[in-house]
RNA sequence: GGAGAGGUGGCCGAGUGGUUGAAGGCGGUAGUCUUGAAAACUACUGAGGGUUGAUAGCCCUCCGGGGGUUCGAAUCCCUCCCUCUCCGCCA
């Protein structure tokens, strides 16, 4: 959410940011609004200034024992007129709240323009692509020949887009996760959390889910619950309606979930395998900033993304994200895209981007400054570490043998009971 | 699920229709005193909005959320949410 004073007095930075972005919001139409809704504050509350002083006069007069009869009925009508302006005052905000809470955040200044994910410009590229004497095959024939893999069953179960994992492979998921935590809680500082995975409308609307993208979200029937999208959720609204002390800057947590996507209007894409599911692990990396230092933060959490594949060895990529592949909260994206041989291409396996105080504005969340009375909006930034399912499909891809076989990571023995090699079913 | 008790400023806590312009305390900030500190004393101490050149004044709103009664609501009514206690159920 933007401050509505700055969309007054800077139209045109919003419009421009909207048409990076190629999103229509009657920006015109929203100020004659913020116009109206000014007007009728002024009305409104001159006559409420005057109805309480003469409402305490009539109390006054009352305490004295003269009769107050007419003068009650007299403000009695100018309560009803004040009750009248307020409701079309109520009116007219709600609206503008409305539109407000639809208008993305302004995307910073180095980030490229361009119309989809073409336009993303690569920053930098870690590794090399690892060599094949054989045709690498894509993760779920790898999976499929070692039997850790069930996705017929799965959809049996529940449906397209979810996976059963037996044996090695559900315990390599588990291997991966603590080793991520592990890595992001001891390494890099991280406060790890356990959070709700279901949370309520606020805590949607406070990092900017809702109330505009609805339709990719799991609601409960009847409930004002929703299925978490991504531990962003939870664990950025730890702090909504707070007050952080400055010092205690910056905050940094780390949580493993589960998450619960619709994937909305994805049909047809990534059918086969891991990459697109229902549901899905990641573990996230959430930071609360002081606003002096977010882009400096920016590059601190995403080198804290990439330790995780490094230590995998895992060959990436880093791209920015250009204005119009930016998600709606971001003012800043990097994604890192880890190679993929089987499918020969680079895949998404972590999001890390700085929201300024787009979502701190959302979720009401502050900090008092040194030596200010004004407390100010934190920046939000989150980005993962990692895409879980996704680094277990670079697993596959990457340390499959030419025997059918899968080479464990070194850095994940420890995790897999210092199994180095996954052996093919005889 | 049943019964009951609560939700007031950063925190504790008073307040059952009109000088509440939210008491008092704690915490915080500044000052006096002191070599320094502590103690004591003094002053200040929230958020949002409108007006304005203004972070000055003035005005409006905010006592869990929403709605209502009234000339006037923290206070009365309705409704929802949350917390706590006991019972039931349950991992």
């Amino acid at each position: 959410m933007l401050d509505l004073k700055f969309i007054e007095q800077n139209p045109d930075i919003i419009k421009r940011a909207l048409e990076k972005r190629k999103v229509d919001v009657d920006i015109d139409g929203f100020l004659e609004m913020c116009n109206k809704r000014k007007s009728l504050i002024q009305r409104v509350e001159s006559l409420r200034a005057r109805l309480n002083k003469e409402s305490k006069e009539l109390g006054r007069l009352k305490a004295k024992g003269v009769d107050i009869q007419d003068k009650a009925r007299e403000l009695s009508q100018l309560s009803d007129e004040i009750k009248e302006i307020e409701k079309q005052r109520k009116d007219i905000e709600a609206t503008i709240f409305d539109i407000r809470s639809q208008i993305p955040n302004i995307p910073a200044p180095d980030v490229p323009e361009g119309d989809s994910d073409e336009d993303n410009v690569e920053i930098k590229k870690w590794g090399k692509r690892p060599e094949f004497s054989f045709e690498p095959r894509p993760h779920w024939d790898v999976g499929a020949s070692l039997g850790g893999l069930d996705f017929e069953r799965a959809s049996k179960i529940a449906g397209a887009r979810f996976a059963l994992y037996f044996d090695w492979a559900a315990r390599l998921e588990r291997a991966l996760i603590n080793f991520m935590l592990d890595v992001q809680t001891r390494e890099n500082g991280y406060l790890e959390v356990l959070p709700p995975f279901i949370v309520n409308y606020d805590s949607m609307f406070g990092t900017g889910q809702l109330p505009k993208f609805e339709e990719d979200l799991f609601k409960l029937q009847g409930w004002d619950y929703y299925l978490i999208p991504t531990a962003e959720v939870p664990v950025t609204n730890i702090h909504r309606g707070e007050v952080i002390e400055e010092k205690q800057l910056p905050l940094a947590y780390t949580a493993y979930t589960p998450c619960f996507r619709s994937e909305a209007g994805s049909y047809g894409k990534d059918t086969r395998g891991l990459i697109r599911q229902h549901q899905f692990n990641k573990v996230e990396l959430v930071r609360f900033v002081h606003p002096d230092t977010s882009y400096k933060q920016l590059e601190i959490l995403l080198t804290h993304a990439e330790s995780i594949l490094q230590r995998l060895g895992l060959h990436y990529r880093v791209v920015v994200l250009c204005t119009r592949d930016l998600g709606f909260s971001a003012a800043k994206t990097y994604d890192i895209e880890v190679w993929l041989p089987g499918q020969n291409t680079y895949r998404e396996i972590s999001s890390c981007s700085n929201f300024e105080d787009f979502q701190a504005r959302r979720a009401n969340i502050k900090f008092q400054p040194e030596g200010s009375k004004k407390k100010e909006f934190v920046h939000t930034l989150n980005g993962s570490g990692l895409a879980v399912g996704r680094t277990l499909v670079a697993i596959l891809e990457n340390y499959q043998q030419e025997d059918g076989s899968l080479i464990i990571p070194e850095a994940l023995q420890p995790y897999m009971g210092g199994i180095e090699v996954i052996e093919p079913a005889k």
